[in-house]
DNA sequence: ATAAGATTTGACTGGACGGTCAAAAGCCTA
DNA sequence: TAGGCTTTTGACCGTCCAGTCAAATCTTAT
């Protein structure tokens, strides 16, 4: 997942000495363990440990104060966010959230984490042999899909590329390119089949996750141009139609309808 | 312009107390004012009062923190940014940075008010009886420009509307909104003359909006994907050809091609 | 039931932050 | 060049904020 905070910057002063590194400096404390779970007494607690097992509690815990950091972060960014709102919206003491993420920053890594795992995985790839109008209408459908459903998410994104994408550098360099790379020379083959009129790749792209994204990143604004309360089901299932057709009508040549698909 | 502080809430205690507002309470200090006008001695500098005429060392401060201000809360929002940032950045101690704004909140409301001109100003309407596809490619690339040359604006705007619009929420609802109804009748008048393929025309503004300031907001994504130092100039011209290609190909029916316009 | 370990918290610290103030320094004009 | 006004600044204040710590409380396995 690579979230790496970068070349040594204003984030850099031990990013990384949190619990989740478990900074085993030498071997002695693995040899240790091991031998512990040869010995019942300990057996149970460092099988937890070793398998990452965490308790009811710790995982109730920590599920809280991810999602609450989420929507802190989201907002505010990771300077704007302080420890006490998350705490306090996750209902919990300061003191108490700092046992399970030690520093803010381990937070924030934490939830950049768990958001590009609920933002990618379910991002299928394009299929090269497929029909561009429904592979493209399915990723445009998949990507409106979860700007209603993960708007939080998409927002604790905004807000990291738009302070300089400080935690994400190395990953929108390396994972995020190969992914849109692919997806590129995807759109690239299709338009040498002549299924797709030519169109640079890349913008195309850009283009779709622009479109879609707005509607979770720009909700307040969206909300007031078009004078209703919130978006519902009905709005984004007219999001959905309105993308694909402005889109694609235009990328499909007319010798290339799904009809005559090869 | 109306940049309001929205209904009573995190932002509201005494906003509007700046030097900006001039709060005259009693009508004793304007009567006082009026009979200052008349006597040389104070004449100038009650005409420089009453007429804003700014003095220079004014005018290139106010400047400076503005500019300073525009591009710290660009990158971190209101509750992100700090005055010692900006000071810092504007060269300028602390105290004399509130010399010329005493409060946060104050600068904020200057650089959103700044902002706003210079991002509406040179939005022309669209012209009913103009051609659809002349008319949206000079849109398109108009906002293409803007995100070009003033990537730091849009980025104050986005941060603002991530944090849930708290200054911009009347002007959303109401300047906004109108100059999206008018934009969006004028693509209705071109649907029923023939001239644009139906499409909703709040999601085809939207459309064009999210994907011309995706390039300012996201800049640091689109250049890590693209592989490129920078966007230049070329860069961005490419970017108009194809968001004009994709998005105006499927719009435009083929009877009504601009050879044919009426 | 109990003891080891896990969890929770009140009280605290040092530094950052928004903002103030009085005095110093600079600028302008009579 | 003197005087009044504008601008600048060092020192400071109260609050907020990230993070710590020791003690208290709860859980769990025996």
């Amino acid at each position: 997942m690579c979230v790496a905070q970068g070349e040594p910057n204003e984030y850099s002063p031990k990013f990384w000495r949190g619990r989740a590194v478990n900074s085993l400096s030498a071997g002695t404390e693995l040899r240790l363990r091991e031998m512990d779970i040869t010995n019942p007494k300990y057996a149970q607690k460092a099988l937890r440990r070793s398998l990452d097992k965490r308790t009811r509690i710790q995982q109730r815990n920590e599920e809280r104060i991810l999602d609450a950091a989420q929507s802190v972060f989201a907002k505010y960014g990771f300077h704007g966010a302080t420890i006490d709102r998350i705490a306090e919206k996750a209902n919990m003491s300061k003191p108490n959230l700092h046992y399970y993420f030690q520093h803010k920053r381990d937070l924030y890594g934490a939830v950049l984490r768990r958001t590009l795992e609920i933002w990618l995985a379910p991002l299928a790839e394009l299929d090269p042999e497929g029909d561009p109008a429904q592979e493209l209408a399915n990723y445009i459908v998949l990507k409106v899909e979860m700007s209603r459903q993960f708007p939080i998410a998409s927002r604790v994104f905004a807000n990291e590329i738009l302070q300089g994408a400080p935690f994400l550098r190395t990953y929108l360099k390396t994972e995020l390119r190969d992914i849109v790379d692919r997806k590129a020379k995807v759109i690239e083959h299709w338009i040498e089949r002549g299924a797709l009129n030519p169109v640079d790749p890349y913008h195309l792209i850009f283009l779709i996750w622009a479109a879609t994204q707005h509607y979770a990143d720009f909700m307040p604004q969206v909300k007031a141009v078009m004078n209703v309360p919130r978006l519902n089901k009905e709005h984004f299932r007219q999001i959905e139609d309105s993308l694909c057709q402005i889109i694609l009508r235009g990328l499909i040549p007319p010798a290339a309808d799904p009809a005559t698909k090869a």
